[in-house]
DNA sequence: TGAACAATTGAACCAAAGTTCAATCCGTGA
DNA sequence: TCACGGATTGAACTTTGGTTCAATTGTTCA
C-alpha cells in the first residue's frame, strides 16, 4: 500500500467529525466526512474505504440499516460503530452483523485506534482473499459450459470412465475436457482443483 | 434425540432461577440450575448440556470469565447470556467470543425463547459437526507416522515419483504406504482424502 | 456465408497409480 | 528370545490418467 488507508466517518454531530477527522489525519490516515447515512450511501459508488466509523443513532436512516445497506454493497467493508446513544440490542445486533467493534462515546483515543488497526488488518486480509478469489473466479471463467459440468464430477472423486458413463459419452471426450480444464485455469493436479474449486463454491455432483 | 435438551442456568438470583427453571419446563426442557460460577464449574464435568444460560454480574467470578472456561472446556457448546447489570461493552465481548445473544431482564419471554431454539439449533449441529470429525480423527489416528508423512505429501498434490525422492525411498513404498492409507481411513478417492485431511487440519508438506 | 469456437470421437502412446505376491530388516512387547 | 507389526523393496501386472494427432459436427459471430 502507497496510499495511506482511507476512513469514512458518518455521523449526525459535525463536532464530532471535525475532531474525529483531525485525529485521524494525524495518526496519517486520509478521511471522509457524512452528516448522514444518506449522504454517505450517494457518495458510496465514488470513494474507496478501507473502513468506516459510523454512529447509530442519526436523523433518516440508522446507522444499523446503514450497516445492512453496506454489507449488501461490500460484505468484507469492515464498520466501526462509534456511538452515544446505543443499547445493548443495537450492539449486539451490529456486533452480530459482522461490525469489529461498537464503542461508546466519550471514546478512549488509544482503544479506538486499537479497534480501528483491527479493522484495517482485517479489510486488508479480507481485500488479499478477496484478489484472489476473483483470480480463481477469471480463470475458472472461461471454462465451458461442459468443461465446468465435468470438473464437478471430477472433484466428486469419479474416475473418468464413471463420468464418461453418466454423460453418454466417450472416455476420451472426458479426458480432453480436464486437458481443457488444466489449460485453462492453469490447475494441474486434482488436489489443487478441489481446493480451488472448493473456494469459489463449485458444487461437486454426485 | 430421544430425550429433551438439558439447559444449565447460572445466577446469583434465585428468584430468577425458580421462574426460568420453571418457564423451560413447561416447555419441555429438562434445567439444572447453579448459584454461582463456581458451583457451576464444579459440577462440569458431570453433565451433559445443550446451552447454557447465564448472568454477566454475580459475586464471585463473573459470566465473560466463566465464558472463558466453558470455551476452553467445550467450544462450541453455545451459550446465551441474561442479565440485568450488563453494559455495551460487555455484551460486546461476549458475542465477539461467541455468545449466541446477549439479553437484558427483564426479559420478553418469545425473545428468549427464539433465541434458545437458535442455540439448540447451533449447538447440534456443532455436535453433528464434532462427531464426524472424532469418527474421520478416529480413522486417521489409526495411521502409522510414516503413512501420516505420506498421505501429508500426497495432499501437496504431489506424484508418487516426486515423494519417493524426497523421503529417499523408492516409488514402490510410497505406493504400499498410500495403499494402507486408504485400507485404514477407508477413504479412496484422492479428492476425499484432501477434504478429509483438511478437516482435520493436517497440513500439506510442500 | 465463412471463420472461430465448443463438443465430440478415435487411435496410439506414455506416465502414473493401484494391486498382488514375496521378501528383508528392525524395534517392541510377551 | 521370539513373534508381531511397521517400514522397506522388488517384480509383474492392470487400471487409470494424460498427451498428441487427426477428424467431424454444430453453433455463433462478424
Amino acid at each position: 500500500m502507497t496510499e495511506p488507508p482511507h476512513i469514512g466517518i458518518v455521523d449526525d454531530d459535525p463536532a464530532l467529525l471535525k475532531a474525529l477527522g483531525r485525529l485521524l489525519r494525524s495518526q496519517k490516515l486520509r478521511t471522509t466526512s457524512y452528516a448522514s447515512a444518506e449522504a454517505f450511501l450517494a457518495d458510496f459508488e465514488n470513494v474507496d474505504l478501507d473502513c468506516i466509523i459510523l454512529d447509530v443513532s442519526m436523523p433518516g436512516m440508522s446507522g444499523l440499516a446503514l450497516q445492512e445497506q453496506i454489507h449488501a454493497r461490500r460484505p468484507r467493508l469492515p464498520l466501526l460503530f462509534l456511538t452515544g446513544q446505543g443499547t445493548i440490542p443495537m450492539s449486539v445486533q451490529a456486533v452480530k452483523a459482522g461490525a469489529v467493534d461498537f464503542l461508546t462515546k466519550p471514546v478512549d483515543q488509544a482503544e479506538l485506534m486499537t479497534a480501528l488497526e483491527r479493522a484495517l488488518t482485517e479489510g486488508a486480509q479480507a481485500n488479499r482473499d478477496a484478489q484472489e478469489l476473483t483470480e480463481l473466479r477469471d480463470r475458472f471463467g472461461r471454462l465451458s459450459a461442459r468443461e465446468l459440468e465435468v470438473l464437478r464430477h471430477v472433484i466428486a472423486g469419479k474416475p473418468n470412465k464413471a463420468i464418461a458413463a453418466e454423460l453418454g459419452v466417450s472416455e476420451q471426450t472426458i479426458k480432453v475436457h480436464r486437458m481443457r480444464v488444466t489449460q485453462k485455469t492453469g490447475v494441474n493436479s486434482v488436489v489443487a482443483l478441489v481446493r480451488a474449486a472448493d473456494r469459489l463454491g463449485i458444487k461437486a455432483i454426485d
